[in-house]
DNA sequence: AATCAAACTTGACTGACATTCATTTTTGCG
DNA sequence: CGCAAAAATGAATGTCAGTCAAGTTTGATT
């Protein structure tokens, strides 16, 4: 929803990429993971809130279209609709944007399988389910295709913003003694860093699509249960998400 | 071996990354894995083994000092003391020399676990063995550190260069009845991936030195066989690699 | 040894940005 | 309305990656 413009592909495509940038300083302070807009005090802070939200729309929608490096900052200022100069004051530097849009994107989908989840009795189920809908949506969803080019920001994204959930999950499941974990946010770290990877290879043709479903046997694998628990977890029937 | 010069870093350091790149193009062919000076033909070819190599050496040298991104093809040309047009004749892209620097690195490094490895019996002690020497090596050699930042390439780098190794173990181990493993290039993907990552977050303190034990034994957990097996192998006697 | 074309080198130059900063504009307030 | 502080702006700066026209080297041929 939403990426009317743009339809293919600007023809006058440079193929650039990892340009050198400077050490930025910059004003406003100021979060706003997007979700919460629980009235906003000011004329100011209200046109801020919009203008680093317009940024990150901006920048998620060209980012994900040419890929980060190959994004400038001009154009990203100019679809939001602010001068190139003004990006500053809201992000230190491209790179910080781009963790911006990333980790915006992880906490969407996060909440999105959060709604789903939360009916669920078996923690277990949780965690194979967040897995799975993550794994689903780096290959399937286009927004996200370019963006796994810079692997260690995605998957950082990724650490930061579903792992409050997912290793709650996987603590769970291990006091539930279904999982045996002992160090949930390394079982997290290495299951973000694997996602993006297959993800990436599946994008590129490098593993069939087939992969996907044996990554998520294998990340249960992770957990300490055998493969055969895993294989039957990775199995199970799965609501669907609402599609996007 | 061979790090000698510049001891410190240079103090004048500009905290630069990812520039922008244009589609290159380029003449000389050969690749030359540094493994096997099976005397080379001609002059020519003989002085151009020795730019690629001299440029393999300076890139690694500057790149693992500044990182991958703030390294300037000039100061790579001028350390191997060609002209700054000549690398464009031996590499693409400065991104294809950081591949071929990533490259060297695992090659030599799979060769030296194979030097040591190729006396065991049990194949799942290979791997296993594999697992950890790339780890350590990861995490302890300062040279690694600063390309980790390229999580992708490295993680590729890694697959093409020791995955023969790798998935030959993976499915030695699996006839044998070790592991079960269904798909080696799959699990190796992940394992490369998380290596990386969680190399990554060590070395940034992200995550504790005693990761890398546990994170042994869950990427031994991916293979199929069990948690209790994996700690097991994972603690068995490792020879020492002689060190680097 | 002299000649020549092909194969290589070279480093000055170009084009592209990311980031900065002097100015201008907007705000909030008395 | 008048001001100082906070923000926005876009022209200017600095830094490369990559190109290319001109100069060298090579080895084959005479």
């Amino acid at each position: 929803m939403g990426l009317s413009e743009v339809n293919g592909f600007a023809v006058t495509i440079l193929l650039r990429a990892r340009p050198k940038m400077n050490i930025p300083q910059f004003r406003i302070e100021g979060k706003m993971t997007s979700e919460n807009p629980p009235v906003i005090e000011g004329r100011v802070a209200r046109r801020q809130a919009r203008n680093r939200a317009a940024l990150i729309d901006a920048a998620r929608l060209i980012m994900s279209q040419k890929g980060i490096d190959a994004a400038t900052m001009s154009e990203i200022a100019e679809l939001a609709d602010v001068g190139a100069g003004t990006v500053y004051n809201y992000f230190k530097s491209k790179d910080d944007l781009a963790v911006a849009v990333l980790e915006h994107l992880m906490f969407e989908l996060a909440l999105k399988i959060e709604k789903v989840t939360n009916t669920f009795t078996d923690a277990g189920q949780v965690y194979a389910f967040g897995l799975r809908t993550v794994i689903d949506t780096a290959t399937g969803d286009l927004r996200w295709r370019q963006l796994l080019n810079r692997s260690e920001v995605m998957a950082n994204a990724m650490f930061r913003q579903m792992g409050p959930f997912a290793i709650r999950d996987l603590e769970n499941a291990t006091k539930a003694g279904r999982f045996r974990v002992t160090d949930a946010p390394l079982v997290w770290t290495m299951a973000t860093h694997a996602i993006v990877g297959v993800a990436l290879a599946v994008t590129t043709d490098e593993l069939p699509q087939s992969a996907i479903e044996e990554c998520v046997v294998r990340l249960l694998c992770m957990t300490g249960i055998g493969l055969d628990e895993a294989l039957d977890l990775a199995h199970r029937d799965r609501p669907d998400l609402a599609a996007q």
